[in-house]
RNA sequence: UCCUCGAUAGCUCAAUCGGCAGAGCAUCCGGCUGUUAACCGGACGGUUGUUGGUUCAAGUCCAACUCGGGGAGCCA
């Protein structure tokens, strides 16, 4: 056996004898001549099994290999423009071949498949190219989400999942039996993270937070990964340039980083390469005349079938307004100054128009929805005792957090981008469950 | 929770007006020296989601249920 080497480092052994090490991942052949691709995590590589260049006890053992067999193949690496693979342009001219083991006939072929049998094959699934590239974005954006808050003197300060009954109602929470005491699995880490800032200043929590909402669209998980970034002395202005700044980072990296997966996954690119700063910034209510106008000429919303609904003033956006509003841009598109009434309780409302808050929604363009939601945080503690007040919470839930208005409060930030969200964006897929391994949806939990 | 669409071989689908349930792929056997979802020949493969109803006759029509897709609301 010669040096195992992986199949993305193939490019380096040109004309040298090698071992790859992998799965079967599909073959074809003519009689004495055997085209066999192999895939081994890393990509995929054409290996070439020839008669005359392998014993006949490896050229048959070629012959008896199924779809996901393992096996160790050792040959020549040749530049071949024809070979495909990924990346392609490189084929193993194969000396000796062994059998790690036959794998029983395998369910997914690669023929068409529907989305339920392959969501119940999803173990499976996950060794498909186009699955398989999509997995090696979203570990790039989880990268590129680290990397660029750890340079820019963000902490990472991870939030608690079990929770108290705290947040705005439990409807939409995962109930869990803490030792006797009812318990919520978190959908925010948010005010953890305001007490975190005022002892590091800017920090973020990034995990899994839990939806238990009965959503059964394109764009919901129940269990879904987010990063929430806090910043102390930023303002809801100073928020939206953070915000641009990361989020083009974060597509860069992909195209730079994932050029191979992205190609697998067919995506246009041009729609990615132009993401850089400065985003367009509209206020709510040129938001809310936008829509009116186009609901008042009959508009579609794009990608469906039906207008574009009329909003009134003080509504929140549904997801076709969402939708029309971010079509109009080429670039993901800030919203702010929502009203004050649709948003949550501790967003700062706007000092000349109370009416509306310093909150910003950032949409993602091609119809992938809002990928972040972010505020100014209320830092008056008397303001903020209203609200809660306002919005009828249990007062004594939030003496914590009524403290970090007492001691040394200031205007501060932050934001929660969803994960899933910006790998279905940066891979234009169609929906979010292809975009973490197992995903858990509305009534699906298994694998 | 509501609206909407669907379920036939392991998979993707077909089956005319209600009249013998069929193809491709996968798997197995055989053939082929440059294949790109190869191709050619053969074999194997069925409780038509479940229950009930109409009918001489139901994959097909009716009802309920189960499971799944898409959407609304809600959100990232």
């Amino acid at each position: 056996m010669a040096t195992v080497v992986t199949i993305e480092n193939l490019k380096d052994y040109v004309d040298q004898e090698v071992t790859l090490q992998g799965w079967l991942y599909n073959k074809t052949g003519k009689g004495k001549l055997q085209f066999l691709q192999v895939r081994d995590g890393t990509g995929i590589c054409q290996v070439v099994v020839f008669r005359g260049n392998v014993s006949e006890e490896d050229f048959d053992a070629g012959k008896q290999l199924t779809q996901e067999s393992c096996l160790r193949v050792t040959g020549r690496v040749k530049a071949e423009e024809r070979a495909p693979g990924i990346p392609g342009g490189f084929e193993l001219d194969a000396t000796s071949l062994a059998i790690v083991q036959i794998a029983e006939a395998y369910p997914i072929s690669p023929k068409d498949h529907g989305v339920e049998f392959l969501m119940e094959n999803r173990h499976l699934w996950l060794r498909s190219s186009r699955q398989w590239a999509v997995m090696r974005v979203r570990a790039t954006v989880v990268s590129a989400i680290r990397d660029w808050l750890d340079e820019h003197g963000f902490l990472n300060v991870d939030t608690p999942i079990i929770t108290p009954s705290a947040a705005e109602g439990t409807s939409t929470l995962f109930e869990i039996d803490y030792h006797g005491e009812p318990a919520y699995l978190a959908q925010t880490g948010q005010l953890y993270n305001e007490a975190n800032i005022f002892a590091f200043g800017k920090v973020y929590c990034f995990g899994p937070t839990f939806r238990a909402e009965k959503s059964k669209t394109r764009r919901h998980l129940q269990e879904f990964w987010m990063v929430e970034p806090e910043i102390a002395f930023c303002n809801l202005e100073q928020l939206m340039e953070v915000e641009e700044q990361f989020v083009s980072y974060i597509i860069q990296r992909c195209l730079t980083d994932r050029a191979a997966e992205l190609q697998v996954l067919e995506r246009d690119l041009s729609q990615l390469q132009n993401i850089a700063p400065p985003f367009p910034r509209i206020h709510y209510d040129v938001a809310v005349d936008m829509i009116n106008k186009a609901a008042a000429a009959g508009e579609l919303v794009p990608g469906y079938d039906d207008p574009v609904p009329a909003i009134e003033w003080g509504d929140d956006f549904g997801s076709p307004h969402e939708t029309y509003v971010a079509a109009q841009f080429n670039k993901p598109v800030f919203v702010h100054h929502y009203p004050t009434q649709v948003k949550a309780f501790y967003m700062e409302p706007d000092p000349d128009r109370p009416e509306v808050c310093r909150s910003v929604d950032l949409l993602a363009p091609e119809g992938y929805g809002e990928i972040i939601g972010g505020s100014e945080r209320m830092s008056d503690p008397q303001k903020l005792l209203e609200s809660i007040h306002r919005h009828e919470l249990p007062e004594e839930a939030y003496d914590w957090y009524m403290d970090l208005r007492k001691y040394g409060s200031v205007v501060h930030s932050g934001f929660g981008l969803g994960v899933e969200r910006t790998v279905a964006w940066v891979c234009g897929l169609g929906h979010v469950r292809e975009t973490i391994a197992f995903p858990r949806m509305l009534g699906i939990m298994r694998p």
